[in-house]
Formats: C-alpha cells, structure tokens, sequence
RNA sequence: GGUCUGGUAGCUCAGUCGGAUUAGAGCAACAGCCUUCUAAGCUGUGGGUCAUGGGUUCGAGUCCCAUCCGGAUCACCA
C-alpha cells in the first residue's frame, strides 16, 4: 500500500477519534514537504479547524501525535507550522516504496487486455503537394506521444492517417510538372519526392501570380482574375477529369502521389512514427454523402432551392454549415463524415481522438455536433486534441511565402549539430566505431528536437527561432539521455565487477541487490535519496494525468525533474565507491530505478536513450 | 462584431485540487567546481507590480467579473 494511502486512512480514522465525524477523503490533502522544512510528506490541516474549533497550529499538533501513535513503523517524527503537518516518514517505508518500483520494470503503466477501451487517434494528416514542415512535426510528435500515453493508461490504441491525396492543391502539382517538368523523376534529380512535387507546388504559384498580375494589369479586377488566369482554369479542368476518372490524368495522379509517400515515409521513419491503418482521402470522400443525404431524409439538414444542402446549428449557438455544394460535391466537412463512417465499420471505437491544430476548433465542434446528429456513439464526445501553432520569431509559417522550417533539413540538422558536439567529447566514445557514433549523434539530435517540442504545453502557440540552434545543455532532451547515459555506465562497471552471471531484464544482475539493506536497524537514508525516490515514485501520477488531461507535456517536464533530481544525488554521493555494501547496494538499485523511469517516460515521448554519449 | 484562446524574469517555458511572509527552471551574463562512478554535469550571484482593476476567503499566479493587448476562427478552401 502507499505511503500517502496509508497516512490518508489514519487520518479519516483519527479525525473521527478526536472529532467525533471522519474528514471526507478528499479533504486530506497530502503534499510533498517544501525543503526548507523537516519532513517529506505534508498534511495541510486548515480544512479540519472547522470541525476541531481549535487553532490550526494545534490541530495539526494533536493529529500529528495521534499519527505517530497509529503509524509508528510510518511516522517516525513530525513538527507542525501554522497548518502545516510536516511528517517524517521512515527510511523502511522508502526503501519499500523503492523496491516495488525497482522490481516493477513497468512502473506507472496500466496493463492493456482484450476488454480494454479502444481508442483511435488520428494525426499527421498530410496534403501530397508539399513536404512536411515544423508545424507537421509538431503534430506528428504530439499525436506518438498521445498514442503512447493513452497505452500507458491501459486503452488499446489504433493510430491512423488520413491522406489528403485528392484536390485542387494536387492539380496544380501535375499541371505545373506537366508544363515545367520535362519528366523529372526522383531518381533522375535525386530529389527526395515530397520535395520535387512541392517545388512544382511552388513553380505553379509563382506563374499563376504572374498571369493574375497580367490581367490586372489589363484593367481587370484582381477577384475576377483570380478565377480567370488560365492557369488555374486549367487546374479545374484536371480537377474535373480526375474526378471523371480519366485515366491519363488518374495515372499521373498515381505516380506522382507514389514519389510523395515514399518521401513522407522517410520523413516518418525519421521521426520514429508509424501508422496502424492509413485513410486516403480519394476513397473515403465520397461515403460523406450517402450520410448527409441519409441525414436529409431524417430532416436533420435541409436543402436549398439551388439544391446545396445544410446543416441549421443556430439551435446549438453556431451558424449555419454547408455539406454538399450545389453542384453535389462534398467538402471538408463531408469527407471527415465518411471518413468518421469508414472507421466505425473497420473499428468497434470507444473514444475518437483528432490531433489537428487549433486554427480547425470550429470545425470540430461542427463535427462533434453532426456525428452525433448522426449516431455516431462517440460523436459527441470525440477529443479535438487541439494544438497550437508554431511561430517564427516574424510571425506564422506560410509555404507561398518560403518560410518554412522544413521537417527534413531540420532533422539532418539536429543530428549534425549532435555528431559535432561529441566530436569534442573523444574520451568518452573511445572504442566506438563510427556507426554508433552516427546512431549516437541521431538518437541525441532527435532527443533535442523532440523534446524542445514535447515540453510545451501542446495547446499554447510555440516560438521557434531558426537563427539559434535547439539547445543540447539545461532542460533539453540530451540533458536526460545524459543522465541515462551516466546511470547506464555506473550500472555496466558494477556488472562488470561483479561475480554474478546476469539474470537478464531490464535491470541485469543489479536484480541480485535486493533485498536491500537486509537487517533494518540503523537504514538511515539522506534527504537527497528519499526526495529521489519520491520523485521515482510521482511517476505513476504523472503518467495518469497525462492521459487525463491529454498531456504529454507533464512527462517531459516530469523527466527532467527527475534527471535533474538525479544529477544533484549523482554530485553528492558516490555509488560504486561507497564502501557501506548495504548503502551501495541501495544506491545501486535506486540509480537502475531511475534509468528504467527515465526510459519508460521518454519512451512514451517516442524519445530513445543512448547507453552512453 | 460573435465565438474560442493566450498574457508569468531580457528570451524560451513550468507552476497539479486555490496552500507555507521568499512565484520556479533553462538560455543569455557574471563567479566558482574535473588526479575522483561521464563537466551534455554541479554550486552560487544578479534579474518579477504573475497584463490592469475589482470580487470571493483563513489564504489567489491559480476561481469569478470587467478592461487592455496578442493569436485563431466565423468560405460552395482543406
């Protein structure tokens, strides 16, 4: 049982003692002790003065006495302040507390079964006519990390892409390759695919701007010659015939859709996500329709005399939507409706979880609202996990504008910068070979880009700064694979030393330490270690509230406290060199607890940890 | 204009259910610590009217109201 549970029962017993009626459990409100003050866990009695009809500092006195009385194996010492109950805990309590979490190499998760809710979380979601950006990398980073912290919260999870592959936007692409390209391939320029489609993505806007500057030109009015420029007539005219199936224009679509997807999966591979089932837009947009026409004859929309259809939320305090155009096409809206269709047939879902930028919160909740219009069980309820954008320090990413940060040279980046910093650092990669330094450099450089976007809360607008570089010291992601790094060359000298062959797991032969501190007199442990083991033992909270407030950032932020936690115990006490074997052994084991916490919770940030740097 | 959202140190960000007369980290600046398990580390100094004004109470960066400033959105685009 926990510590806190524990001294939470005593209470509830002791109140009802001393005042006649147990506090409701709620109102026992436990807290880490400030370190200016003796003690490690902290009881705030000021809710219990109305009962009690004494002074704060009194109650807390004659609880704090009754503690020691019921709990004497727990509460070893306690002082009160105003209404602060400061109690001592004793070192057994924490070695115990140590020992479950260091046996337990799942520490914190929740086991996922069969009858497990299931859950789908949708991210990513590209259009094929440009390569993927920061803002993209936000969101793929975001929707992993939600993915891993739903799991850790015992759901089963599908992770699932929707692909924009059909529009306008990729008709521009063909037509400026057709008229431009003069059949470059991938292969053939060695441009990565992604790319070379948006080059033309961006070749197509600059003559379109021109055409529209001409006929302004000529006295024509900017709107109308928008519409106008035979650029973008042309780009209809595909639009239609791809519609139309036609087979040449289907064919390119084809092709030039297979360079994107090749070049969204190295992107990918990079970032280390993946996808459980990937939706196309081309095959799910047109499944909107028989819903909204399904919802027509249930008078849930309405028709209008040019013959769009709409949906009346006036009712609900928003406007009036469109579903279908007049013309019987779909839009956004539509195609999020038969792709919401598609993924209740293939999926029995529980919970649906969107991870699109908060530019799109009207959207989802129209969403929201329609799904539910419609039936969809958990419609009502589907998670807009609604982040925020990334600026640069002059405002907004725009593609047509050229500045993007882009996902690729960023990437390279990072993991260049991270070959260079422990090119400086020769003695500790001795008798490496080049590699693993490489893998070294990627695991790092990805740590510092992954974690720089992970610590921030996902829902406030972030500012990136291409002119300085993503830090690798202070609260970054190397600062704790550093940390891991260190705990794991601690924990290879003593397997090294020691005359036990290795068990194998997680821990290796450290598994033999325990049980610590055998005989239980005199295991006194310093402040430092038992405000480490706390810290070891906030784990399981964190990653609870994570998952219930949809929060990866709390696990980013957890892991560097516990680092840095670890860093200071790391300064002040010696581990191997202590000669005390019980202390060593504690100390030990208390260092492969971290390592293993430090790893699950970078893990559910899709963060690795290399075994030295 | 309606709706939503944010405003904490020069900069980037934490701050849980409202808790400790002193609001935390990192970066940047300055000063120390490697013969010692990895110095990508540790320690210290300076830096704040928590946007502003009211309210709620034993207690407010946190909750409520108003105001100011920023961002998003309100398309037969996606």
């Amino acid at each position: 049982m926990k510590i806190e549970n524990k001294i939470t029962e005593a209470v509830m017993q002791i109140t009802e003692e001393l005042y006649g009626q147990p506090v409701p459990e709620k109102m026992v409100q436990l807290q880490q002790t400030r370190p200016e003050f003796e003690g490690q866990i902290t009881l705030v009695v000021f809710p219990f003065t109305k009962m009690s009809h004494k002074a704060p500092e009194q109650t807390a006195q004659e609880i704090g006495e009754a503690l020691k009385e019921k709990l004497p194996e727990v509460v070893s010492k306690y002082n009160a302040v105003k209404g602060f109950l400061n109690l001592s805990i004793s070192s057994e309590q924490w070695i115990d507390v140590l020992r479950e979490i260091y046996e337990n190499p799942r520490y914190g998760f929740t086991p996922v079964t069969e009858d497990s809710p299931l859950v789908m979380i949708e991210y990513s979601s590209p259009n094929t006519n440009k390569p993927l950006h920061l803002g993209h990398v936000r969101n793929n980073l975001l929707g992993w990390a939600l993915a891993k912290v739903m799991e850790a919260n015992g759901n089963r999870v599908v992770k699932t892409n929707i692909v924009n592959d059909r529009g306008i936007h990729i008709c521009k692409s063909m037509l400026a390759w057709l008229k431009w390209g003069n059949g470059e391939t991938p292969e053939s320029s060695g441009k990565k695919g992604d790319h070379l489609i948006g080059d033309y993505y961006v070749a197509f806007d600059k003559h379109y701007r021109e055409e529209v500057r001409e006929l302004v030109a000529q006295g024509m009015d900017e709107e109308q010659a928008k519409q106008e420029a035979p650029l973008i007539k042309e780009a209809h005219e595909m639009l239609v015939r791809w519609e139309q199936n036609d087979p040449e224009v289907r064919s390119l679509w084809r092709k030039m859709n297979e360079w994107v997807y090749a070049g969204f999966d190295e992107t990918y591979k990079a970032l280390g996500v993946s996808f459980d089932k990937i939706y196309y837009e081309s095959e799910t947009y047109l499944e909107g329709k028989e819903k909204v026409e399904e919802g027509l004859e249930k008078g849930l929309f309405y028709r209008r005399d040019d013959g769009s259809v709409w949906a009346d939320l006036t009712k609900e305090g928003l406007d009036e939507k469109l579903l279908l155009r007049s013309d019987g096409t779909s839009v956004y809206m539509t195609q999020d409706i038969g792709t919401a269709k598609l993924r209740f047939q293939d999926y029995p879902i529980d919970k649906m979880i969107y991870v699109v930028g908060n530019e799109q919160n009207y959207h989802f909740q129209v969403l929201s609202i329609l799904l539910d219009k419609l039936g969809f069980k958990w419609g009502k309820d589907l998670v807009h996990f609604s982040y925020g954008m990334v600026e640069l320090p002059n405002g907004k990413m725009k593609s047509r504008e050229g500045t993007v940060v882009d996902a690729d040279d960023l990437i390279q980046t990072m993991v260049a910068d991270a070959r260079q910093m422990s090119a400086d650092k020769v003695n500790k990669l001795e008798g490496i070979t080049d590699e693993e330094a490489q893998e070294i450099a990627r695991i790092v450089g990805m740590g510092a880009l992954k974690y720089f976007i992970l610590k921030v809360d996902a829902r406030k607008n972030m500012l990136f700064n291409p002119e300085e570089s993503i830090d690798f010291n202070g609260n970054t992601g190397p600062f704790i694979q550093y940390t891991y790094a260190r705990i794991r060359s601690i924990l290879r000298k003593w397997e090294e030393a020691s005359p036990v062959p290795s068990q194998g797991g997680g821990n290796g032969k450290a598994a033999n330490l325990l049980p610590l501190g055998g005989g239980r007199e005199g295991a006194s442990l310093a402040e430092r270690e038992i405000s480490l083991i706390q810290k070891l033992q906030d784990f399981q909270t964190t990653v609870r509230q994570a998952g219930q407030d949809y929060n990866p950032s709390c696990i980013a932020n957890y892991c560097y406290e516990l680092a840095s936690e670890y860093n200071r115990f790391y300064h002040d006490f010696s581990v191997l060199r202590e000669e005390d074997a019980r202390k060593r052994q504690f100390r030990i084991a208390l260092s492969a607890a971290v390592g293993q916490v430090i790893k699950n919770g970078m893990g559910l940030l899709g963060i690795e940890v290399p075994e030295r740097m």
